[in-house]
DNA sequence: TGAAATGTTGGGGCG
DNA sequence: ACGCCCCAACATTTC
């Protein structure tokens, strides 16, 4: 009896599962197989916060695999090395994945097809990822698209995503299954345990990932279009980290969304569908991006950009990271991160803004403490984000669009509501105060507990001048 | 998916 | 009634 290999990476899922279901297709047994082998993502090893999902999405996973009469065979090494052997001790000759679009992986993932094919295996990869290939959109003059609105033209212009196929009923096993090792033995768990704020937040896993979707489409899309800018409220789909680990897939989300919209035939739903799939089209923009100019995990896209006089103060760095820059809205953004792995995008802006304008240091830092911290790290979407938000990216904001913490706290928490949540110590101040602690009276402070330089900074830069160094320095890569 | 600076307009107070 | 000033409200330009 054949046997096929199904190796699972950003796809912890069985539903929509091009590679598994293929390998079904095939006929014979099917081993799913997982291989931790950080080294190989180079320069983008998986941070502390992705490896802590990574752990519970697996395990997740492995039960799933389990109530089918399956397994997940988990190993730990060099990937291909790892998959010779496990193909060895169970008899297998294929392999099949869903392709990831990273440079470091679309790289290992060339050689490794190379490899086997060359040892007589069978290797097939598909699109479990994205709701296109990038290879399949390209501008009119043959290009990759830079600028997003008419690559999200080219998308909806484009035939409709794949349906997505539902979970397979059973799994055929092999007669022996290879080695396999602990979950435990990959040591993804943090040593000293600093995850309960996420434990609390999350249940990763494509049960969660169902859970979440099913809320959101009931109860979130349809304010989607005004409630997303609030981080007040619960007002996004928290999808990030599932599509990240590919507990759900794209297209399902997709086609869900539009079902729905179709269903109700109302013009606010459909405007929400649009609104909300808009954003699945920045994610799908940021990995058909990656993958077109691989450099830019590192190097900004507008070369221009490389020769921008940064300042990398460590202390300053520092103080953003912990959520203590005296700005109320930055700080509860960076607070929540910590906590949770996840922050609401909006303030992901203003916060990504402030380390880069306003402290005038390198996008890479942020965009490294963010892939250490997320569980929705992404290197393609990390990579856009914090590109666009320094201005140096494709269809980027220009670098003189700066926010102003203290007036997006004003607008997008006006209740302050969000920020007493994440900044206790500024619970008491009443909301025209609280994102701007230092303009109260000294009364207004002391009642409510509040001791500027104690128990709460004193603001960092002052906005004002920082806006016009900000601006005095973008002046130097000026012709 | 900005915000500040600058320009324009129009109503009201007032001599 | 008129001209003048002020300034809020909005629009446009600039960074």
């Amino acid at each position: 009896m054949k046997s096929t290999l199904v190796l699972f990476r950003h796809d912890l899922r069985l539903d929509d599962n091009p590679a598994l279901l293929a390998a079904i297709e095939r006929g014979g047994s099917i081993v799913p197989v997982f291989v931790w082998s950080p080294e190989e993502e180079g320069k983008w090893q998986p941070g502390s916060a992705s490896r802590w999902w990574l752990h519970h999405s697996l395990a997740s996973l492995c039960q799933q695999l389990r109530s089918l009469g399956s397994n997940l065979v988990v190993r730990r090494g060099n990937t291909f090395t790892e998959l010779q052997r496990v193909g060895e001790e169970c008899g297998a000759d294929a392999l099949f994945w869903n392709r990831r679009h990273e440079p470091a992986i679309v790289e290992r993932d060339t050689t490794l097809k190379l490899a086997l094919r060359e040892r007589g295996w069978t290797v097939q990869s598909f699109n479990g990822q994205l709701l296109f290939e990038p290879t399949q959109l390209r501008t009119r003059g043959g290009q990759p698209f830079q600028v997003f609105t008419p690559f999200w033209k080219a998308c909806l212009a484009h035939s409709e995503p794949n349906e997505p196929q539902p979970a397979p009923g059973r799994l055929p096993a092999p007669k022996a299954w290879p080695q396999s090792e602990p979950l435990e033995a990959l040591r993804l768990l943090p040593k000293i345990d600093w995850a309960s704020g996420m434990r609390a937040a999350w249940q990763p896993g494509s049960e969660g990932a169902e859970r979440r979707l099913q809320r959101f489409l009931e109860e979130g899309l349809e304010t989607y279009p005004t409630d997303r800018d609030r981080p007040d409220r619960d007002g996004v789909s928290s999808l990030s980290p599932h599509l990240r680990f590919g507990e759900i897939s794209p297209r399902r989300v997709w086609h869900e969304v539009k079902k729905l919209a179709a269903r109700a035939k109302r013009a606010t739903l459909d405007r929400a569908a649009e609104s909300y799939l808009r954003e699945l089209g920045w994610r799908e923009f940021g990995h058909h991006l990656l993958f077109h100019f691989p450099h830019t995990t590192d190097a900004p896209l507008r070369a221009e950009f490389a020769a921008f006089p940064w300042h990398d103060r460590p202390s300053e760095v520092k103080a953003w990271q912990r959520g203590q820059t005296g700005y109320p809205l930055v700080d509860a953004g960076m607070r929540q991160l910590w906590t949770t792995g996840w922050m609401h995008n909006r303030v992901r802006m203003v916060v990504a803004s402030f380390l880069v304008k306003d402290l005038l240091v390198p996008w890479q830092t942020g965009a490294r403490w963010f892939w250490d911290t997320l569980v929705d790290a992404d290197l393609a979407n990390n990579t856009l984000g914090w590109q666009w938000s320094a201005g140096c990216g494709a269809d980027a904001a220009p670098f003189f669009r700066i926010f102003n913490p203290v007036m997006q706290g004003e607008r997008f928490d006006p209740l302050g509501e969000y920020v007493r949540r994440w900044v206790p110590e500024l619970g008491q101040l009443a909301a025209p105060w609280l994102h701007r602690p230092w303009t109260a009276s000294p009364a207004t402070l002391a009642e409510a507990g509040v001791e500027l330089g104690k128990t709460y900074p004193f603001p960092l830069v002052d906005h004002d001048e920082a806006r016009k160094r900000a601006l005095a320095a973008l002046e130097k890569i000026k012709k």
